[in-house]
DNA sequence: TTAGGGTTAG
């Protein structure tokens, strides 16, 4: 081959008079043309290695002509038809590489009306292409296993494995799980490609019974239930799964957890809240060397985020060797959990002269100007994301304008920013108006967000209940009784609000109004003894938001059980004095619990970091930092 | 020349 010793390809017109054919020289066919004809001239032919470039250029093409063009030149310069097929077989491969895996099945249909003999390559890069696409190419998916089976391949393990990959992510599983049974050969492979789509797809009980049931397994096969756990929601039993990993690594190398391992380890530990554990895995992973793997440490800041120690999650960024557009997006969303707008800003700032943000990392921002109240900043970041940062706005930035407007009490502006947007406003986006319109009392603006959220999301228990809250604080109990009905019928329950706790290693969860931890009549005592000397400091127990048809009496008891202060009651008394008091809550905190919890913080002297559905609280020294604004 | 598990938001 004639390799041009040139950095960067010269212009054509630069061509030197014994042209280069270096790959580089030519990216479209009408270049190749060009370069061609100058060959001929020079009597030079194109080598065997640009053969493979030639392919993927022409393979690209729309054009039926520039194919049969690349194949004439293929056909002379490769030989004979095995290496004709190498050579198309590898542009197969480059381009489901690629970004345009569509192509693939054109450049392949365009093969077989050519007559090139397909071989057991052939279809594997076609069924990546595929796989690759999804649901819309299941049809072409099914064709491609019907010549597999034409061509005799069935016996090839390799191919029926990238069957089942394909069929995995393009088609109903059953298809999946019917080859399989019908596989002569299986290999772990065969066994872990299964188990991952079934986990992908969260069906988990049908998943553990393949692991359960697989004659050996790697460390591919627990990564792929315990991320399988994790992406389902369960992360109590995705960490008890790595528990039986580690326990058997001891006998066995082959399951030794590796940096993917750990990923989902510790997503678990960021789901449950668990720093304790969370840092421990960290310590195994700093142990095993897998400290400056990049996914890995976004993991670990994302986990140390959402367990609310925002200074370690700051020093697993710092410390990166590299840091992608992920690792800066995780660090800003979780300085907007935490409140700590200017914070956000300033690091986006930083960001910029290192990776291009993306919608992440604006709802990151958006976020920190809501939950701050900063409207004018967040109203530039809105306009500026995609004049300036070609980023297109999608329905959850939508959501954060309104929220940072409602929040702000600018609920009109908020009602015509929603009727002004190009796409129909989601569920979520009617849901922001709706919460402003509790914080500022403003019955209009709830029932106009209430009639589009009947409609979007009649089930959604939350909603009604937000309503309620306003109907409650403008006294309107006909309305609140209304809104019952409506639930009762409608078959809409309330989630209970659940609070978590970690003592000495132990989470323990509380339910709000449920007395069945072996300690609750304990932890009821210490919460009356506490509220009587948060009374003496001016406490008044916030009944107004008590959406229940009896006494004050009885809706201060029904204050008291709140699961929040049950969780932070049983954490004063089972830790040292001192201890920071770590609370995790599925709904948003009541704004009773936020009032006495700030007294709580200046009365017993501690730090209490309460997580809710939304953002972080760190009470303190009396206050909230947050600001009251949430 | 071919196959399997992972990150921010939600």
């Amino acid at each position: 081959m004639l390799t041009s010793s040139l950095a960067a390809p010269p212009a054509l017109s630069e061509v030197p008079s014994v042209p280069s054919t270096s790959a580089a020289t030519f990216s479209s066919p009408a270049q190749l043309r060009q370069l061609h004809a100058k060959l001929v001239k020079s009597g030079i032919s194109f080598s065997a290695a640009d053969l493979p470039r030639i392919a993927v250029v022409c393979g690209r093409s729309p054009s039926r002509e520039d194919f049969q063009y690349a194949r004439s030149i293929i056909v002379s310069g490769a030989g004979d038809g095995r290496r004709e097929a190498l050579v198309w077989n590898s542009s197969l491969n480059a381009l489901a590489e690629s970004d345009r895996p569509p192509d693939v099945l054109r450049l392949f249909s365009l093969f077989r009306a050519a007559d090139i003999p397909p071989d057991k390559y052939t279809f594997s890069f076609v069924l990546k292409a595929c796989t690759h696409i999804g649901s819309a190419a299941a049809t072409m998916g099914r064709a491609v296993h019907g010549l597999v089976e034409k061509f005799g391949l069935r016996s090839e393990l390799h191919l029926h494995n990238t069957l089942l990959l394909m069929y995995g992510s393009c088609g109903p599983m059953a298809d999946a799980l019917q080859l399989f049974e019908k596989m002569p050969t299986r290999d772990v492979i065969s066994w872990n490609i299964l188990i991952a789509q079934l986990a992908k797809k969260g069906e988990m009980a049908m998943a553990k019974r393949l692991f359960e049931a697989m004659p050996s397994r790697s460390v591919r096969s627990w990564t792929a239930m315990i991320a399988g756990y994790v992406h389902s929601g369960d992360p109590k039993t995705a960490l008890h799964l790595f528990r039986n990993m580690q326990a058997e690594e001891t006998s066995s190398s082959s399951s030794s957890p590796n940096e993917v391992t750990f990923v989902a380890a510790i997503a678990a530990c960021a789901d449950l809240g668990d720093l304790d554990l969370g840092r421990e895995l960290h310590h195994l992973c700093r142990r095993r060397g897998f400290h400056s793997n990049v996914r890995l440490c976004n993991t670990l800041i994302d986990m140390y985020v959402k367990c609310g120690s925002l200074s370690e999650a700051r020093k697993v960024f710092d410390e990166m060797p590299e840091r992608t557009v992920v690792s800066w997006s995780a660090m800003i969303c979780g300085m907007a959990m935490h409140g700590r707008a200017k914070e956000a800003l300033e690091l986006f700032s930083e960001m910029e002269s290192e990776v291009c943000p993306n919608g992440v990392t604006f709802l990151g921002l958006l976020h920190a100007c809501s939950h701050m109240g900063m409207v004018e900043e967040g109203r530039r970041y809105f306009a500026g994301m995609w004049r300036d940062y070609g980023v297109r706005p999608e329905m959850e930035h939508y959501g954060c304008m309104v929220d940072l407007l409602s929040r702000a009490g600018r609920l009109q502006e908020a009602a015509e920013f929603i009727a002004a947007m190009p796409v129909a406003p989601s569920g979520a986006v009617w849901g922001a108006l709706l919460g402003g319109a509790r914080l500022h009392g403003d019955v209009a603006a709830g029932e106009l967000a209430m009639r589009e959220l009947c409609r979007l999301e009649p089930s959604n228990d939350g909603y009604y209940i937000v309503l309620c809250n306003i109907y409650a604080g403008a006294g309107r109990w006909e309305e609140v009784a209304r809104v019952r009905r409506m639930m009762k019928e409608e078959g809409v329950k309330k989630t209970p609000g659940r609070s978590r706790v970690a003592v000495a290693g132990m989470v323990h969860e509380f339910v709000a109004g449920d007395c069945g931890h072996p300690r609750a009549a304990e932890i009821q005592r210490r919460w009356e003894e506490l509220s009587a000397e948060l009374r003496r400091r001016g406490y008044v127990p916030d009944t107004s938001q008590v959406m229940l048809d009896v006494g004050e009496e009885e809706k201060e008891r029904s204050l008291a059980r709140h699961s929040e202060k049950m969780a932070l009651s049983f954490g004063l008394m089972s830790t040292p004095p001192g201890t920071t008091i770590r609370i995790m809550k599925n709904l948003r905190v009541c704004g009773d619990c936020h009032a006495a919890f700030k007294l709580v913080s200046a009365v017993s002297g501690r730090k209490i970091v309460v997580r809710d559905r939304n953002r972080f609280h760190c009470f303190e020294g009396g206050s909230c930092s947050c600001g009251d604004y949430w």
